[in-house]
Order: C-alpha cells, then structure tokens, then sequence
DNA sequence: ATAATAGTGTCTATGAGACAGTATAGC
DNA sequence: GCTATACTGTCTCATAGACACTATTAT
C-alpha cells in the first residue's frame, strides 16, 4: 500500500539526514550608549574573514546548557566588563545566506548601559571594541559587515519608539541625574530638541528628588533626581 | 588490562555528543481568527508524549536551507491550506528547559486571517486543529503544554497593543468591510466596546469609501468599505 | 408606525507644543 | 551687574471621550 508523506513527514526525513548540519544560534549584542551628546554603539573591527576589517556586531554563540538570556549576560560581561545592565530582545534574523560560513540564526539583543559604568572597564578589553556614532555608522553601512547595518537601523528605530514611551531613557544616566541631563538624552536619541517645561511635566511623575545640587558652574545649580520606585 | 583512551576516541565521543545535542530552531504560530464574537486561536490537541491530550500551538522546525520566514509560511500552509496571509515575529524563547526531548529555540509568529479565508479551507486539515477562544484558553492554561500559555499571552498583549497604532485590525476582516463589522474586530481585541462616533473618527484617514451597501436587513444597510491605498 | 441598526454633530476635558517669564550660581 | 543655565507659569490648539441626535431599511 502506497502512502502519501505528508510534507512534515519529508521534512523530518530531510531533517534527520541533515542533523550533523544543524542551524546555529547566535546572540548578536547592541550596547548603546550616549558620549560626548552623540548616541554611540558598541562594535568590533573584525580581524578575520569574512567581512575582514569591516565593523560588525560583538556576539557569541549560545550553549545547548545555555538560555539565550544568560548568553547574551556571558556576551555583555565578555565585551564590555559589566554586569547587570539593562536589555531586552529585539528581534530574531533568520536568512539563510546571513552569514556565509554557516547558516546562523541570530537573536539580537539591545543593551543600555551608562557611559559612567563604560568607563570603569576601558581597557579591561581584550578584542578591538570600539565605541562609535551611530549616525556615522549609518552613514557608511558599507563598511558593516553581515547583515549587521540593517540590526542597527531596526534598533535604533525601537530605541527612539521605546523612548517616547517607557523609561528607558534612565537606563543610559546614572543613578541620579539632573533634569537637563536626562532631557539631553531624549534629544539624542530622538533626534531633535524638546522644550524644556514640557518635557519637565512628562516625566515629572516618574522621577523624585533628592537634596543634591550641582556646585561649581558659572549659573544655577541643578537639582538631583532619581528614578520613582 | 585497563587501556587509556586515546585523544582520537575522545574527541569522537565529545563531537558525537555535540553533534546531536545541538540546537533546533522551531517556529510557533499564533494564528488568530474572530468567530462569532470571539477573538479565537488555532490550537492543536497533542495525540504524542510529551503533553499528550494538552494543547499546543502548531509549529515546525525551521529547515537548514531555509529563512525563518519560509518556514513559518511552510507551517501556516500545513495548518490551515490558505496562502498569503498577514504575520509577523512575536518573541523568541529560549529557556533551556521548554521542551523536555531536546534543546529547542522558538522563534513565535503571530499571523492574522479573516474566518472567512479559514471557512474555505475547513476539512483540508490532517492532524487535530481547533479555533479556540484566546479568553477560554487563558483561563485554563494548565491543559496547555510546554511554555505555549505564556506565549500566548504575550501575543495577545501584543495584538491588544498593536490595534491601537496600526492597521492590523483589517487583517481580520475581508477586503470589503463594513464599519460596525470593523468596529466590532476592535472591540473583541481590546476587550471593551467603543463610542461609534470616535471609532470612525479615527479610521476615517485609512479607509475608503465602496458604492455597495449591505441589504435584507430590517434597519438601515451599512455601506461597505476597503483600506486606503 | 415601529424596531433596529447605521451614521453624524458637537461639547468637554486632557494633554502636547510653544513661548515668555523668573531664579540662582560664578565672575 | 552680567552671563549662563536652571526652573516655572500659562496660552493655544489638536485630539480622545462622551453623548445626543438624525437616517434608512424590513415588517
């Protein structure tokens, strides 16, 4: 008696052929930050093919033992130094031709971190990581290796989506900030400058004073805050 | 005689362990409907160990030739017979542990389809499919197996918010609508009804105008609609 | 005419945006 | 007092929400 496979059947044939080429699955990580009022991003000069000299994203594999949440900690800690820092998935690429040694699934991830908590760790690293502008990275996506450019540009937009809307702007200043501090890192990242009373009473419910001040400039101190809760 | 293991026998131990304890990249689909009122899922009945009898959402493993894209389009086609219809990527879990055989990433899709593209293909199906209430599948999230009762929350989360800023309402409805037809989609996802007037304030911008009207109802016909551009 | 649903006009409260004003430090 | 930046008050306009009203079909 003749059978017809149905076409999941075939492909768990094909599958179990296959099963010494199976898919890898990578996190690749974007650690932004904010430095000298530009958005900055965290990258690697590639010192090997492919994509040879180009930038590209720091990533690593993840383990069979490993969630991708705690691959994407063991990434941070290896590149940067830090630990507990904020992130969050941002979306997972999976064309075939992505990467041409292999075929890779590549889960990106989107990190914040405070320039101030960067700094603690210069030269701790071992691989070339630079910090650069996002912007001029955009400019020149020739030079981004993989379909690394195009993960730029979907965090970038998440980022400034996410900015309008949730607090994830105080993940990129220290525990506490001044007013004009905070404001400046909203227009970094949005792009354009925003009026300073009305973006005071927007987030005036999320924050809360402290008695710190500012000392030492030629002009008005400014007060301290902190995140509410 | 106790003999040593050489170096050649233990690196084949280890590369046949790894090689078939590597990753497997799955899709899951999230195939929602709205049915009598209700805001409705594609569900499978699980007939095999693990979770036999729960529900689960219907998936496939993502194929090593193949994008993530054509395997959820692959997957939908299995599941339902219907072509072209709207999705998009959800989430990608990766616990460790979410499935008990072996080590699997899913990589979630959310896809939309009007019953009315559904109902031409009911009885194609082969293995066990169900439209369930989202609601009434929440309510008993034990009968559902692996970590699929959080993925749906998630989606439905998603939908609930994504309904509000976009257009994707209209991927529930046919070509040709009617306004309270539509408003009707909108208040099953949001879960509370809506002030007729403001509905179509709103929408006004996205939509046009057709010259058909509905008939053989005893009050006033409602014309019918399609989405702008 | 009535019942039932389709469709519209408009008042109000809320919030974003724009701008002008006041406050306080070092020099 | 001057300069530079911090901080605040308030007007306007667009929009969301609430509600009352009119319109059109079959029976």
């Amino acid at each position: 008696m003749v059978k017809n496979k149905s076409e999941e059947e075939l492909f768990l044939e094909k599958y179990d052929k296959e099963k010494y080429e199976k898919i890898s699955v990578a996190v690749d990580l974007l650690v932004f930050t904010v430095e000298n009022d530009e958005l900055k991003l965290l990258v690697i000069k590639r010192n090997e093919m492919p994509y040879k000299d180009y930038l590209a994203l720091p990533g690593v594999f993840v383990g069979v033992d490993e969630s991708l949440e705690e691959a994407v900690k063991r990434g941070i800690r290896e590149e940067t130094g830090v630990e507990n820092i904020y992130f969050e998935q941002l979306y997972t690429w999976g064309e075939v031709d992505r990467d041409p040694r292999m075929r890779i699934i590549s889960v990106s991830y989107m990190a914040l971190v405070p320039l101030e908590s960067l700094r603690m760790r210069v030269g701790m690293r071992v691989s070339e990581v630079l910090l650069m502008s996002v912007d001029e990275l955009l400019e020149q996506k020739d030079k981004i290796g993989f379909d690394h450019g195009k993960i730029i540009e979907y965090a970038r937009e998440r980022l400034r989506n996410k900015v309008e809307y949730s607090k994830i702007a105080f993940e990129l200043v220290p525990k506490e900030f001044t007013l004009p501090q905070l404001q400046r890192i909203y227009e970094i990242i949005l792009g354009h400058p925003l009026y300073k009373a009305n973006f005071r009473k927007k987030i005036s419910e999320m924050i809360c004073q402290t008695d710190r001040y500012t000392s030492g400039n030629a002009h008005r101190p400014s007060q301290y805050y902190r995140l509410k809760e």
